[in-house]
DNA sequence: CTGAAAGCGCTAACAA
DNA sequence: TTGTTAGCGCTTTCAG
């Protein structure tokens, strides 16, 4: 007992320092269980008697300890919510989301980022079991095997976002990637594109790898089949970006339009094809994929594939809850989908050349 | 008792479902306190023992429970983190920063975005005083009076950034803005302009109000008297910065350049130049403050002023573990510097017609 | 409807 | 050095 509020040994002549439940209760003239339940809000309490613990709690600015109050009733009312990148502007957008639903509901969140490292992940889910999380968010796009265990094994309600192993108290969000980087195809094949490149995510997200495929499989909806160099390896980052579109730039006939796994990418992309001296969409069309607000700001604004962060926070929300607080149906939202769709703004037009006729390709 | 894997009474056939610290005991052939011991790494413990206890964990594969841990010590080895607005790049990295030092420190942290609402910030506080944290960083630049009396009155370990009362076991960080921002007028002035704009911050932000003060001052340094129609009011949001640079736009002479006060502000700013066909800098220069990572590929880059992300994360976390650690001592620790310092990237040149003549704006 | 009492899982005196 | 024991602040039976 470090703690210096707490006397050593009880004594009539003590001086309670310390505001608990006990002294509301004293105050009140009523007993601790009185206290318990009118903040706790149980209807059978007398009307007269919550009232003087009200005023009590008042007076005193009482605040209840959660830790006990979890300790013993067996339920934290906390949530993890682990994500992979929290410098790139779609988690925080995803962390908000989830944060508001969380409060609402009462819940409090315990936020980690683990920047793709798997030794971090294991350790953020470590301490969140410490903490006795009653639920995790696992929003990373990817998970390793090992970690997945520690937490399976706990029988900790989990909810991952395109992929997670098929068991009891696990909910999946499936984004409909085919959608939304369908449209994207098919409005740049409207446009006359044939030649479009594809930056992707790291090879080992899942989710990178189902973006790569919903691409592929759109393209060939077209009749188009993408030769191999037209697919270059990104990382989700800026710089991952830019480097992919440094690869592009050096292409025989330079693709006309470029697809990204996201934003970030493809921002990256646009400013290296703007220290290139290269116009867009003049001369190459550029679509990302998120929709994070600074898209719409980008020069120019870009069209980009949304993925709504709300939408996924309030699945995943719903998901852990529902598992938490009624575990007998829980299988009925194992798989949630989550849709997305084509926004059009001003980085996409038509190939040059495709009305005039074709000029040398700049650079 | 809601918890279900508690058993109602003690009974000796019954199947401990749970595994605690007296599991562990049972398992290892020692007491209860051994196995606390051993946890904690108290040196005392007999290696024999220790090994034994070790086995035992890793068998049953053991986590502790903080929040028992924390209830008993009175130290929750958490700390708050308020910041207002996880959507402006600037936290996400600032966050980032704090968490790894957090961790490495054995600490977690409870992170809240209030979006500059008082009444979200007055929950979030009651919430982490529910949690029992041992200290809150409060980095909104800027906070509601009432609501400082709230977390004060229960002397938890505060630090602030700019502005925070003067009492014992609060910490503030300084920044100097004067000096990046006295920079920053003195690269526009040397580059020869004379006309600058001043796009704020929110009013009531003190930050922001530090802000446009050290612009006055580096203006008034050089001789120049600003009028006030060149100060508009943003409110560091992409939005705001257009808003501001529409403003502008209508002015008589458009000023040469415009310093803003934030990184999201410009951006803005650059997008509604962008829109108008004017171009940055040839039309005019444009220089941010943060130095986001975006500023970085922006179109062109950026010229903006540093405030490291990662010297207020260790700063913050510093003062707040000082004054759990060794409260006698922290008093050393009230006031901390935090610098600026420009860095020149490309939305900054001579104004037009300073040394060539004029010629006519690119879009 | 209210109060007394038994813990939740753990740490820290204190004694052995 | 190790074990025993008394709680941390709260919820929740179970009697009354």
């Amino acid at each position: 007992m470090t703690n210096p509020s707490a006397p050593k040994k009880k004594a009539s002549s003590e001086i309670p320092e310390r505001t608990d439940i006990r002294t509301i209760a004293r105050l009140a003239n009523v007993s601790i269980a009185t206290v318990s339940r009118t903040i706790n809000r149980v209807a059978t309490v007398n009307p007269k008697m919550a009232q003087r613990v009200w005023e009590a709690i008042e007076k005193l600015d009482f605040v209840p300890n959660t830790q006990a109050r979890s300790l013993v009733s067996g339920r934290s009312k906390l949530f993890g919510l682990i994500v992979s990148e929290i410098t790139n502007p779609f988690f925080p957008e995803l962390i908000q989301g989830f944060e508001d639903i969380a409060v609402e509901h009462g819940y409090e969140i315990l936020v980690s980022s683990t920047s793709y490292d798997p030794k971090r992940m294991s350790h953020c889910i470590r301490r969140m079991l410490e903490r006795k999380v009653e639920g995790v968010a696992i929003m990373t796009f990817g998970i390793e095997e090992p970690l997945l265990v520690q937490l399976a094994k706990r029988k900790v309600p989990l909810v991952f976002i395109d992929f997670g192993p098929e068991r009891p108290g696990i909910s999946v969000l499936r984004v409909d990637y085919q959608h939304g980087i369908g449209q994207a195809v098919r409005h740049l094949a409207a446009l006359g594109h044939r030649d479009i490149a594809f930056v992707t995510g790291p090879k080992r997200l899942h989710s990178a790898q189902s973006r790569l495929t919903a691409f592929m499989k759109s393209m060939s909806d077209f009749g188009i089949v993408p030769d191999s160099s037209r697919v270059v390896v990104g990382n989700h980052t800026l710089d991952g970006g830019a480097m992919a579109m440094e690869k592009l730039l050096s292409l025989k006939p330079l693709p006309t339009a470029v697809i990204c796994s996201n934003d970030m990418s493809a921002i990256g992309v646009l400013h290296k094809l703007y220290r290139a001296g290269l116009s867009v969409p003049g001369d190459i069309s550029i679509i990302g994929f998120d929709d994070i607000a600074i898209a719409d700001v980008m020069m120019p604004p870009l069209t980009t594939v949304r993925m709504s962060r709300y939408d996924i926070a309030k699945a995943a929300f719903g998901a852990l809850r529902s598992h938490v607080e009624s575990p007998q149906e829980s299988h009925c939202c194992r798989e949630i989908n989550i849709s997305t769709s084509l926004v059009i703004r001003e980085s996409t037009g038509a190939p040059r050349g495709s009305i005039s006729p074709p000029r040398k390709g700049s650079v």
